[in-house]
DNA sequence: TATTAGCACTCGCTGATATCGAGTGCTAAT
DNA sequence: ATTAGCACTCGATATCAGCGAGTGCTAATA
């Protein structure tokens, strides 16, 4: 069942190389490494072998052999190793970051931007708000006769608003009053426990609201649910993927780009982390008819163990994981400083 | 100096026939068209002359002709007519917005979407914070020991939040009654007058924020500062550039995509519209090295005749110039509609 | 018995060559 | 002034040969 030593070597040889060049491995380029001291002829038997296993595929005859999503996740699951990023990187990172953070919507952007350019791959990155994520306030803001405004800020710091049409004669000290009452109920809940709240205590009290009866509690009401949970999402670099030569073709890029056209897509790639810290989708392993051949690798960002937002890169199978790891934890960590209740921040 | 009546309907005949088949036409083809009663050797003469005064070029010698930008350009002037939309589209754009307004981001974001869907062109929109748009209201609330977030709430209907660092021993209630405090100073005022007025009013009143001192004035006022001019933006269609013959090689599309992977370029794009409701650039007339060889159609949406954003369309000189241009037009008037006092939003 | 040298074979890639056809410019006829 | 006729241009497409990286198999070797 299990693999020869010596299958194992090869066949990381073969990823490795092929991770680098992107084309396919023959017999040779593997006998000339140093850590090898096999003539090419014993190497086309193992190769053979390894082919038959279902590690290793080949385009045509008489061309050498590309490792299969198979190989791939062997060679994750065995030898990757999260390497270590070179100071210029992690200058980069940092300057990126603190010279930009401000809104969670130029957080999700600025990462994304960070990512991609850092990898020369496809980036995604949504703030996901979590089930859990607490409510801090809730702010009507009447701006014209008919037109207002719901804020609904969160534990986590992340804003959402929306527009609202309220009656004519409303008025604004009446939604301020509204304002108050709201927030107290919902203060430090969840976003379900707070519309029950809402809710119950609409019952209860009717003072603030009899004069406009159940109308604007129901606004509201149908309004945080149908916008609280809206994701915030960015993408960054996908024009990258035409600097890889299986990439070149333009149906199969065009493809792609169609995919990432959709936000609703790209919610999808990153969605089924199952919580997960890291999680790595290679090529077969994806839902996507596009990204069959393709890797993903997501993580996701907390604050106080609980996630906040899940990020992830996207690229040809052959990508370097240990390096694209490397990168994932340390933005993670970064991210999290920034929200952390920075004491030393700078250190 | 000016063209001849027939020259000129050649050259119409030909711009035509190019919009919708993006290779040089020929003289054949031009004199089969019914309204042209001429052979293709009086077509050649026309088109060489036109080649002359620099409306028509040649790829090379036998092969047929291709407007320049100066025909285009011309052709615009001249001979566009905005069309009539189809019922399906007027439909498909107005389910569209109605379908899914909420969030002005999302506002951006959809329009982007609508926009590219119904041109298979790149759509651009941004949400340009006018300097006239009157502050509502400032919410500071805390999240954590020394984590607050900030939001400004502003006549329009945007909101823009910031987390900010505040003193460790700073309690809710204080940062309750700075936003009172605050708000009362920027109500109705643009941001301008709102800082000073915010900064002459913390000299005068000391009550609020003398045990602070003016340590948390100042935080709010430099956050307020760098974040509130920040531009809301989005790109739609990316992918539709693939679509055109002319940008099959990769190369061009990798081009195109790297100027628009950047939020700095894509402001840039549409920034210079100069207040017009609508504006044209063809080829050559665009400053960005990467949109030389494409146009750029842009309107301006208004409420209350005050520009609150921008949209355009992006996509090869070749593109049908009434068509766009009357969907924009339609476009920009729907979303007018939606911030509207709302009467009658149906109808 | 495991390894390797040797060799015939495969097949994509490159570049040269020929052919085709859409389109031109020019000239001479109408 | 217009047009028919014709030689010419030049990109696009197809065909074909040669190259070379790589293979699988067999027989020799350690």
């Amino acid at each position: 069942m299990s693999i020869s030593e010596r299958k194992l070597k090869i066949l990381k040889a073969i990823v490795d190389d092929y991770i680098t060049t992107g084309t396919p491995v023959g017999s040779r380029t593997i006998s000339k490494r140093e850590d090898i001291n096999l003539s090419p002829a014993t190497i086309r038997n193992e190769m053979a072998d390894l082919e038959e296993e279902g590690y290793l595929e080949q385009p045509h005859t008489s061309s050498g052999r590309r490792p299969s999503d198979k190989a791939f996740r062997l060679y994750v699951d065995t030898f990757m190793r999260v390497s270590q990023l070179t100071d210029e990187e992690l200058k980069f990172v940092k300057g990126y970051l603190n010279r930009k953070y401000s809104e969670m919507n130029d957080i999700v952007d600025v990462t994304a931007e960070v990512l991609s350019d850092l990898t020369k791959l496809t980036s995604v990155v949504i703030e996901s708000k979590s089930e859990e994520d607490e409510l801090k306030r809730i702010q009507i803001v009447k701006l014209s006769d008919r037109k207002a405004v719901l804020v609904l800020i969160f534990a986590s710091g992340s804003v959402r608003d929306v527009m609202i049409d309220v009656p004519k004669d409303i008025n604004e000290e009446y939604l301020e009053n509204l304002s108050g009452w709201l927030s107290r109920f919902v203060e430090n809940r969840n976003l379900e426990d707070a519309l029950t709240q809402i809710r119950s205590g609409a019952e209860n009290d009717l003072r603030l609201h009899q004069r406009f009866g159940e109308e604007i509690i129901n606004l509201v009401l149908e309004n945080i649910r149908k916008n609280a949970p809206r994701k915030n999402v960015a993408l960054g670099g996908a024009r990258n993927i035409l600097n890889y030569p299986e990439y070149q073709d333009v149906e199969s890029a065009k493809n792609f780009l169609t995919l990432l056209d959709k936000k609703d897509a790209l919610y999808d790639i990153l969605s089924d982390s199952n919580g997960l810290e890291f999680q790595i989708r290679i090529g077969n392993e994806n839902k996507q008819e596009q990204l069959k051949h393709m890797s993903v690798i997501t993580a996701s960002y907390r604050i106080n163990s609980r996630s906040i937002g899940t990020f992830g890169l996207i690229g040809p199978t052959r990508m370097d994981y240990g390096r694209v790891l490397s990168i994932l934890q340390f933005i993670g960590q970064t991210i999290n400083g920034m929200f952390d209740d920075g004491d030393d921040k700078d250190k």
